[in-house]
DNA sequence: TGACAATATCTCGAATTCATAATATTATTA
DNA sequence: TAATAATATTATGAATTCGAGATATTGTCA
């Protein structure tokens, strides 16, 4: 019994962030979008032109797997690879129009799920939630150095 | 920032919630385990033999997947398949002398990690944690219904 | 300038996960 | 009891991710 007490905070905050993902995916595999490839294209709708490698630094994801990924997403047609002007080695890649006109339609729509997922909270449970959050990631990260 | 404000929960949870999955990866990866590995080697050694499905269950991880895990740590010598005698369709499995040995060392050293996340959190804290936790979870699953 | 380190991307292979179908067994029900 | 549905596992292939190495370019510094 001890030992599940004390487990319950770290449990919980496993299964609640694993439902918000399965929540995300649901939404986006809506648009046949991956969860990666819809944080690709909010990276460069929020920035606008980047670099693949300022892209991938963003959201954390191998250089390997940007390849990937933006292979698929230039495919599919939302965005565009162009040489970058001052750096030979680098690649631009930006939201093409389609790619642009769905993340218009997908980006607010995004921002209402995420907004719901917390309206059961008041603006006082917000703040602790905000500020215990806080404290335990630096927790975290001081750990690991 | 309006935008920004809104999502500060939620990012915060995401890297909260990474940053301790990538704690507890860094820990096991040290005796070769992957996390999946770990959490079903966990299981078993708090409830005993199992069938392959109840710890899939347990997991959440997909029946294919288990096959591949339970291969794996069959490999290693930390598990067994053994046949289930009230259920010829169904497999048990069961830690090995190894598995055991191994868990008795690594389930003391991962409780203590889990705790040390927490440490800076007074009681009052962790309970407005649990609490808010609870809240937005039975949110988002009443959303994806 | 020339040598070398750092950076950006891509290629490739390995690992992992899921979804689907196949097989075997058990449970249900007409 | 025979037919059918449900369950447990495995086999297989597709998708995705990472890491290491290859290539090209840029930056640094003696």
């Amino acid at each position: 019994m001890d030992k599940i007490c004390s487990n319950e905070p770290y449990l919980l905050l496993m299964q609640t962030t694993k439902a918000i993902q399965e929540c995300i995916k649901a939404n986006v595999t809506k648009r046949d979008l991956s969860v990666t490839e819809f944080s690709v294209l909010e990276v460069l709708y929020h920035k606008g032109t980047q670099t693949i490698h300022q892209v991938g630094s963003s959201i954390l994801v191998a250089s390997g797997s940007m390849t990937y990924v933006v292979d698929k997403l230039v495919q599919k047609g939302f965005l565009e690879r162009n040489i970058c002007p001052g750096d030979r080695r680098a690649i631009h890649i930006s939201l093409s129009d389609n790619g642009r006109k769905l993340m218009d339609a997908l980006i607010p729509e995004h921002q209402v799920l995420i907004d719901s997922m917390f309206a059961s909270l008041d603006r006082y449970e917000v703040n602790s939630l905000i500020d215990v959050l806080r404290k335990t990631k630096m927790k975290v990260e001081e750990h690991s150095n």
